[in-house]
DNA sequence: TTATTAAAAGACAAAAAGGTCTTTTGGTAA
DNA sequence: TTACCAAAAGACCTTTTTGTCTTTTAATAA
C-alpha cells in the first residue's frame, strides 16, 4: 500500500504526537524502539519531516521531536505527497500514463470508486485524528501478543 | 498500484488474447510495440508467464504466444500472486505485520472495506473478461491521441 | 538437411528503495 | 565555559525492481 518510509513516518509521527500530549519530546532512538523501525532510518526520516515543516526538533539535552501547536492538523495525503511524491492515487491501475475517463483502461470503471474512497480516506484522516483514535481506543503501534 | 512487471503482464496478456481471437500468435517484439513496453523486458516476463502455466508458446517460424483454449479463465489475482507474491491486499496499510481486527491499526476500520473492494475486483475480473471489455468497447492498451 | 526464425535461459547492469554509519552542528545544564 | 547530549548532514552500503543483451534451444520451411 504505502512504502516503508511512509509507514515509518506515519507511525513515528503518531507516536510523537501521543508523547507530546504527555509533555514529552521523544528522540530518534525512542521512536525507533516504540514503533519497531530501524533506528538510523527513522532518524533520517524524521529529519526529512522536519525539513518539510511537518515537525519541529530541538538539539541537545532534553531535545527531541515535537509538533508546533500553532500549526493545523496534517492530512495524511500531505505526508504521502512528501514521502512518495504526489502520485497519490491519481494514476491508472493498468499503467496508462493517465487515468482518464475519455481513454479508460478496462479496469477504470470499477477502479475509480475504489480510488475515490482511498483519496477520501487519506484526505480526511490526519496525523492528529489517527493519534486520537489510538489514544481513545487503546490501539497499538506495533504487533502485540495476546 | 501494481508494479511494472504486473502492469506489462496484464497489458501483454490482454493483447495476446485479443490477437488469438484473430487466429494470430504474436511474438515478443510485436507485443512490446503494441503495449509500449521495453522489448527485452516483456520477453522475459512472457517467458515467466509461460513457466507459470498462464500461457503457451511456440518457437521458430510462425511461433509466438497463445492461450490454451482448454484452460479456464485467469483471474487477475492469480497473475498478481505470480508476479508480486501473494501479498494481494491482505496486509495492513499501516505496516503492522498482519491486518487483524483483534489488533487493528487506526486506519483499519476505514481501510478494510476498500481492501475488500479491491480483492473483489481482482478476483472477479479475468484476463479474458478484460480482453472482452477492450474488444467490445474499443478500448486502447496504450495512450491515445484524441 | 540446412537456413531461418523465434522463444528460453541466464548473465549483466542501471535505478530506486531501504538501511547504516560517521562527522558536524547546535543546544542544555552543570 | 565546558562537558555532554541529541539532531543534522551526508557519505556509503544492500536489496529489490526494472531493464538489457548474448547465447542456446527448438520449431518451421525451403
Ligand atoms: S484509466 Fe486505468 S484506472 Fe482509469
Ligand atoms: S490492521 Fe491495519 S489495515 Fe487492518
Amino acid at each position: 500500500m504505502f512504502n516503508k518510509e511512509t509507514e515509518y513516518a506515519l507511525r513515528g509521527l503518531i507516536y510523537i504526537k501521543l508523547q507530546n500530549l504527555k509533555e514529552r519530546r521523544p528522540g530518534t532512538s525512542e521512536v525507533a524502539k516504540e514503533i519497531e523501525a530501524p533506528p538510523f532510518f527513522i532518524a533520517k526520516i524524521l529529519q526529512r519531516l522536519v525539513r518539510f515543516g511537518f515537525l519541529k526538533s530541538l538539539k541537545g539535552k532534553g531535545g527531541g521531536f515535537f509538533f508546533d501547536p500553532d500549526k493545523p492538523d496534517i492530512p495524511i495525503i500531505k505526508l504521502i505527497s512528501a514521502t512518495e511524491g504526489n502520485r497519490s492515487f491519481s494514476g491508472c491501475s493498468f499503467g496508462l500514463k493517465q487515468c482518464d475517463s475519455n481513454n479508460p483502461c478496462p479496469l477504470h470503471e470499477k477502479y475509480v470508486p475504489i480510488k475515490e474512497a482511498l483519496n477520501k480516506l487519506i484526505t480526511e484522516e490526519t496525523i492528529q485524528s489517527l493519534a486520537e483514535k489510538v489514544y481513545k481506543e487503546g490501539l497499538s503501534l506495533i504487533e502485540v501478543m495476546k
